[in-house]
DNA sequence: CTCCAGGACAAGC
DNA sequence: GCTTGTCATGGA
């Protein structure tokens, strides 16, 4: 069976570079990872296009709520996204949207704080944390339980069992983290936009399971 | 028509 | 602690 290491180099070779998180700066990407979830990402791009030049702490914060969930309405749940938006931007603001200030804070507290923001779960705040904030927590999302079950790996079905699990074998490196979580997101997106496919598969023995699987749920 | 996409939360056990 | 119903659009 593929260590974790192994699995990151496959797909590394795979895929390459990822660049990630697609954000122009740290407070957009924390609206996206709110968009995002359980949505897929083009329909936060419409969202993000709604939102335009008011994509601002200052102006999502002060925006009435029907206005800025009718912007939202592509990327669905857009009546919780906007209280979630409104509620996460006057956080960054009660910061002076000074990223750097945030970044200083020590890593598990700052997941903490997340953690207790409304509309923000362990997920979204590990990618935070990971792709604006500089923390290496490791990001286990749907795609991630699914590669490491199909290869073998008896998933634990808590979030934190699992994320703790996988950082025992990983060196805590924000790059790394930020890396790897991008790589299996472009795996899943893979098998999502060409099915059926089976050519290529950076996982070998599995490809044919894990293509099968993956487009099946 | 059905299914699901880079989840989170409140309520109930 | 863990499980279930709810929230919602858009594309395949």
């Amino acid at each position: 069976m593929l260590s974790v290491p192994e699995i990151y180099q496959r797909l590394f070779e795979r895929y390459g570079q990822q660049h990630w998180w697609p954000a122009e700066s740290a407070y957009e990407m924390l609206v996206g990872a709110v968009l995002t979830q359980n949505t897929h990402w083009r329909n936060v791009e419409k969202a993000l296009g709604n939102l335009g030049n008011q994509l601002k702490p200052q102006v999502i914060s002060a925006m009435p709520h029907d206005q800025l969930a009718n912007l939202l309405r592509p990327s669905g749940y857009y009546n919780q996204k906007a209280e979630r938006l409104r509620l996460l931007s006057q956080w960054f603001i009660s910061y002076d949207c000074d990223v750097n200030a945030i970044r200083r804070i020590d890593g598990a507290l700052l997941r903490h704080t997340l953690l207790s923001l409304k509309g923000v779960g362990r997920e979204t705040a590990d990618c935070m944390l990971v792709y604006a904030f500089d923390k290496p927590f490791f990001i286990i999302d749907t795609y991630t339980r699914r590669l490491f079950s199909r290869i073998g790996y008896d998933v634990p079905e808590s979030y934190e069992h699992f994320r703790l699990l996988i950082e025992q074998q990983l060196p805590p490196s924000v790059e790394l983290y930020n890396e790897y979580h991008a790589l299996i997101v472009a795996l899943g997106k893979e098998h999502c936009a060409a099915k059926p496919c089976c050519s290529g598969c950076p996982l070998e023995r599995d490809c044919h399971k894990t293509h099968l699987n993956t487009l099946n749920g």
